[in-house]
DNA sequence: TTAAAGTTTCAATAATTTCTGAAACTTTAA
DNA sequence: TTAAAGTTTCAGAAATTATTGAAACTTTAA
């Protein structure tokens, strides 16, 4: 590996933790989506200096927020591993995958506690609080299951636009008042 | 605490660390959202059975997230602790130093990466890869710093169009194309 | 001043998470 | 069949992270 691989590499290692795995993990996802070719997973171990072991539980992690993907070669029993997809759909899929670990048991919580009636003033302020939060959480996670519908050219000028779609949402709705 | 307050509170516990910070932390911020009055740090520690210096080290990096703020009362000289602002106010800083500490740091890393030649071709591929990266968060990174600016109705009316947004932004398009 | 009320720090310990490597398992070619 | 090539599992060890509580520090009223 040269030193740019490298740094790029161990980089995706210290941030594991912080996106949402480990650093073994961050380390194998940032090998395999600057690699070329697929790799075995002896050659993740021998490459990143890991035990076979914690590779193949990385490996399985790593299926599980879909990230990557088996490959075979005819007259070859090794099973060859890259990445799922573009940048953009790994991305996607991060973001999916940790909304639905962080977002969606709050969710349910939160529906389960505002079931019924408040027991006396205190709750009925914790309630009203559990609501706002509830409805904050609902409208993202809606919007962000709209996302991967969109397609990366519209979403990317949508990201660009920024704050300017404020102004082209508002241009939307006096275009609709004007046709009513 | 009653039963509902209390399994809000041992939630927001058990998620802290998915959602940035720990245990103690999360219940800490849990507590003092669903509190109508602002609270000491001896209440807290109270409330929580945790020990008084684990709330203090909670306060502080409460603080650093920009999640909670201090309130004196005349005559006393306790201080008392309360959330900075409402729900969306706070579930934005919370996304912005998230943005802070998972995203930031490969941004500059990536750019570091990108300034000189590739020197083979398996690096020239990390490279463009790097590059695709690069472009996404920093995308991203532009559309989380504009939110801010849009106002709390806005972002909603915006996450409630969720794909719907994709068709807007055509209109504009053909609007603009159409005058020019 | 000083002592009481309050807060912070940090070394030691507890709890949790990650990693290893050897043993068990699976698949396939001969 | 069987043995070679490959993969997975999991108990224990290592590393990391969180928590306590006592001592040090700060502030203020008398």
């Amino acid at each position: 590996m040269t030193p740019k691989i490298q740094s790029f590499v161990m980089h995706c290692g210290e941030m594991g933790s912080r996106w949402g795995f480990n650093r073994t993990i961050g380390q194998m996802c940032g090998l395999l989506v600057i690699s070329e070719q697929p790799l075995t997973a002896n050659e993740i171990s021998d490459r990143l200096n890991i035990s076979r072991g914690n590779v193949s539980m990385g490996i399985k992690e790593l299926q599980s927020w879909r990230l990557i993907q088996v490959q075979h070669r005819p007259g070859d029993r090794k099973e060859y591993y890259s990445p799922a997809g573009s940048i953009w759909d790994m991305a996607l899929r991060v973001f999916e995958e940790r909304r639905k670990r962080e977002v969606d048991p709050t969710l349910s919580l939160l529906r389960d506690n505002m079931l019924d009636a408040p027991a006396n003033s205190e709750e009925a302020y914790a309630q009203a609080k559990m609501h706002e939060i509830h409805d904050l959480l609902d409208a993202l996670t809606h919007f962000a299951s709209e996302l991967p519908k969109m397609g990366p050219e519209r979403l990317h000028s949508l990201m660009k636009l920024g704050a300017g779609v404020g102004k082209v949402l508002d241009m939307k709705d006096k275009f609709l008042k004007a046709n009513k």
